[in-house]
DNA sequence: TTGAGTGCAAAGGATTTGCAGGTTC
DNA sequence: GAACCTGCAAATCCTTTGCACTCAA
């Protein structure tokens, strides 16, 4: 993989974050002269193949990216290619992961999330599906995305 | 709220998945007749908001849709509204959700899931954004989704 | 009767693809 | 110079909306 403008200034627009971005606002972040929107789905798509960015959803479906730091360390296991689910009994996080590799289950990561609306948000409409909330950026420094990943 | 041919379809078909299923499933199992896709959409999303079933998303960022029955029992905020994410440090999920309404967060959930490439599909490649599986129906009886829901 | 529900058609918005031209190695 | 990257434009796909009509309460 070749080491381009573009993907230099992604990855630093994600180092700049910590925590979960909407692809929109890395394109901006990163200023938009860089490269066109499509370029940064692409690198993004090429990174999260390679581990080195992981991704997580919206409430509202949409996207988010975030770089691969540490190994944070659980209920439902989805096959990434068929999106069967299957059932996982044994609750406790830890050795979670090594249990789903023993059942034969390659590339495991896990994502635990909250939603909820928060108290300035109190009185507004819900959001419907695809409806990017005003400003979706994710607060930095107050986000944990435990999410992990194993070959 | 009025008690519809569709709706109850809709409500039958959910009973008899035990786990998250695509709308478009949804749609087949009650048959296509019954009602437009359409309809399906607007009465998943009018359950939701009576907390009658409850919404994930799939690895492709499209969403499924499962009964709410039992209560299931962390690390990431995300404001329904404004998208906007908030650290959690508080780690077990016990206590968790109260915790948040603590804080002033009202409509609390949660999703833990866990994604992995299964046995069988090894060998096949990567799923992209939007590329919808070959069959991306949940198998029954084996899927968990601790997602929960506090007023 | 009458307002909530529905169908059909079309709009919206995020993500992907095709192809020609550029750039890194 | 070849293979990989990009830009631009257009296509896709899921989800939402508008509007007139139907039906449960």
């Amino acid at each position: 993989m070749r080491i381009t403008k573009p993907r230099v200034a992604i990855i630093e627009a994600l180092l700049r974050h910590h925590g979960p971005v909407s692809i929109e606002r890395i394109h901006q972040d990163m200023g938009t002269r860089v490269c066109d929107l499509v370029t940064v789905y692409r690198c993004l798509s090429a990174f999260e193949n390679l581990g080195l960015v992981r991704r997580s959803y919206q409430h509202n479906g949409t996207c988010l990216y975030e770089l691969v730091l540490g190994t944070p360390s659980h209920y439902h296991i989805v096959c990434k290619h068929c999106g069967k689910t299957d059932r996982v009994d044994y609750f406790p996080v830890e050795g979670m992961e090594r249990m789903l590799q023993e059942r034969g289950y390659t590339q495991i990561s896990h994502i635990v999330e909250f939603f909820g609306v928060c108290p300035t948000c109190q009185k507004v409409a819900p959001v419907r599906h695809r409806e990017v909330p005003a400003e979706a950026t994710p607060v930095r420094g107050t986000s944990v995305n435990i999410e992990s990943s194993t070959l």
